[in-house]
DNA sequence: TATTGTTATACTCTATAACTATA
DNA sequence: TATAGTTATAGAGTATAACAATA
């Protein structure tokens, strides 16, 4: 950095103005960034309890739609999640190393590939959905299940309206 | 790759079942998924509308607190902004070096920096300011004014929650 | 001893462009 | 020509550990 540096009097610091408190008041009463905080809490909350299964969040979203949609191919699937076809390939990859997911060649189009869990993949979902449904639990504690249930349906009019 | 492949002879693919629809429904159960969905769609609203300024979410989210807190630390700013202080350097580093904000060391504490806005900095905001609410008049439409409040009221009890 | 700013490093998620093999 | 999967690359955001200067 070679930019000057100008010598302040007045700096509120912790020191000394130990009252001194910031306001964020322009930035909450936005919807973006109050998105971004409560993502970052949610994601606190899904770290503190999903943590034994180390499964990530993607790769959680990933195996629940391979799950639900056996046979559905990488696009559909990773159109589905909302990302880019090409990212999803390494997450596949991982998932496949893990032997939780498995990629089968189409006879139909021979491009694609169909994906199924494993006999694996499915006992470890078995498990992952219920840890999964504790972190959930522990974020619809927070706001009480008539709020958490609009705040769902909320997020999902938002996201759905663009 | 070493992994074998088995072939599918009933692959779900938009090809052979052009109905074929993808079920997400227990992802879009979950809280977490959804506010990362929504995230990401206003992601889009906040891009398409600032892209001019260029100006990413996070230095506006630094500079709107550096232009209503002036003269606060690094260290105070990071922190009201949830993230990390050694994340906040780099960050700062830009702003500093598009000219838009200050560091002027402190005589109380030589340690830290007292962080103001410079005059191009303040000129800059008094514009981007009106951009961003341009913004977030495009997500708040999404929901109708009602909603819209609603949703940031619960955003910001479940963040405060934790 | 504790705090401020810093550097270094790594991981996660996302995006785009270009390639190949098939369709 | 178009699509499915892939590779390569880059950019953001996040996190942690460790250090020097200062308190």
């Amino acid at each position: 950095m070679t930019i000057k540096k100008h010598v302040d009097k007045d700096a509120q610091t912790s020191s000394n103005r130990s009252e001194a408190v910031i306001h964020t008041g322009d930035l909450e009463r936005g919807l973006g960034y109050s998105l971004r905080r409560a993502l970052m809490s949610a994601t606190k909350d899904y770290e503190r309890i999903m943590n034994p299964l180390e499964i990530r969040p993607a790769q959680y979203a990933a195996l629940i739609l391979v799950r639900n949609n056996p046979g559905f191919s990488q696009s559909a699937i990773s159109q589905a999640l909302g990302i880019q076809r090409a990212n999803f390939v390494s997450l596949l990859d991982e998932l496949e190393e893990l032997g939780w997911v498995e990629r089968r060649s189409s006879q139909k189009d021979r491009r694609s590939f169909a994906l199924y869990l494993t006999k694996q993949g499915e006992t470890l979902m078995k498990r992952a959905v219920l840890v999964h449904a504790e972190a959930e639990k522990a974020m619809a504690q927070r706001l009480g299940a008539h709020d958490s249930k609009l705040l769902l349906q909320l997020l999902h009019k938002f996201a759905d309206a663009i």
